[in-house]
DNA sequence: TGTACATCAGTGAACGCGCGTTCACTGATGTAC
DNA sequence: TGTACATCAGTGAACGCGCGTTCACTGATGTAC
């Protein structure tokens, strides 16, 4: 290994440091995180920090990138560990992993699913991990079309028209998400997708509390009430 | 009017002011708002401020319940234009009056509905004001059982048992949001309600940008989807 | 292999701000006799 | 109706903090000849 790589790897190493601290504060500070107390856990000056990130923002964007990917990884692995024909199944497995990993981690949760950061646009290079998880329920949709298990006509006592103008919206997303579903499956998809994060901010932001307290059965049962909506067998 | 009743007038109405000018300061600074910008603009000292709030929490708090108020109002607001006995319009004329109201203030949307502020704690007085929208929730779900449209049986094809856990938690609520109603609707009822909500932190929060553009009429195609899987007819 | 030079991480001081909260005070307005 | 006293809104200074970012610098580590 040459000199300059370990340099690299030295520097890698510290800028995983440096948004591990990161992470950590922001339980106590949310958004508005400070660059002075993350340097002062890690024993630097705050200004030290510059040699890695350009400003407060860019640290910003690094943490919300790895919570998107975070929630990601979580939904994939999950989600591969089903039988593929199991398509109930894959949905559920899909949103016990990013339960799991939102409860282990609310505060990166809060910080990509809660309120926008004030003053804070997050650059492009959000979007592809942000994509990860509609991309895992996408693999599923797909699959169940070419399957011919879930068709365009959805249980026929929920069958809800696509108005006109998200079909239209959908094609275009058809092909990045589940290409050869039609417009229809995939508007069910995405209610199933709003339902997931509704139950999980719900949880996670309190609006449950006082109210349901077996967590895991309340959004086990919503997770398989709104797999039934998107036609899914089990 | 006697004097002192002329002072308190004059007090609510700067208590107001206060309120309105922090209510504008929350899009700039979201939840972390500062006293002495709102004092600034009301071109008072920011001590002054401390004659209507005893401290930033209590301005904090203020705001939260008016925001729930207000949330809720437009919910009643709207349901009650129905036919009483057209449930799924009382539900569609529910979403569409919070997401109007929530369109409209969507700082004051992100303030509840949100990620919680940090070293936050809401008070109890929070509770009622909170439940508005629930509440009216509830008294679709209350009427249509009670004119029998709404069984404790879901639709056929989309029916999901009620684990006995969250029966259980239900049977508490069912007595202040819906007394009479059997759990099972209640909770296809709070299904509805998640999804509403999350559908709405979706479009503020920016998850739909870049994916689906007809905002208004996605919104109405999920409402609709949610109230079928509700058992709501129209 | 040894040496001159370049790179780069981290320092420390400074700039120019911001904040919530307390406290003694002034002066206007209301109340009680 | 007039006067002494109490109430209360708002002031201004201060306390004791915090922050992001810039800049000239030191000194260790790497690179090129």
């Amino acid at each position: 290994m040459t000199a300059a790589s370990i340099r690299a790897r030295v520097r890698a190493e510290m800028t995983e440091e440096i948004k591990a601290v990161a992470r950590r504060h922001l339980a106590a500070d949310g958004a508005n995180l400070s660059l002075r107390a993350v340097a002062r856990e890690l024993g630097m000056v705050s200004s030290a920090l510059y040699r890695y990130f350009a400003s407060r923002d860019e640290l910003l964007t690094a943490l919300i990138i790895d919570a998107y990917d975070a929630a990601g990884a979580a939904a994939e692995r999950a989600e591969s560990a089903v039988d593929r024909t199991d398509l109930l199944g894959r949905w559920l497995a899909t949103g016990r992993g990013v339960r799991e990993w939102a409860l282990e981690n609310p505060h990166e949760y809060a910080l990509i699913y809660g309120s926008p950061v004030p003053g804070y646009r997050a650059p492009a290079d959000t979007i592809g991990p942000a994509s990860r998880v509609p991309l895992v329920i996408g693999g599923i949709l797909r699959d169940g079309f070419a399957s011919g298990e879930l068709s365009a006509e959805p249980p026929a006592e929920v069958a809800e028209p696509v108005p006109e103008p998200v079909r239209a919206d959908l094609a275009a997303v058809v092909e990045q998400i589940a290409p050869g579903a039609p417009a229809a499956v995939l508007a069910r998809g995405m209610t199933a997708w709003t339902q997931l994060f509704g139950a999980l901010s719900f949880e996670l932001f309190g609006q449950l509390n006082n109210v349901v307290e077996a967590r895991t059965e309340f959004f086990e049962y919503q997770l398989r009430a709104v797999g039934r909506l998107v036609g899914l067998r089990g």
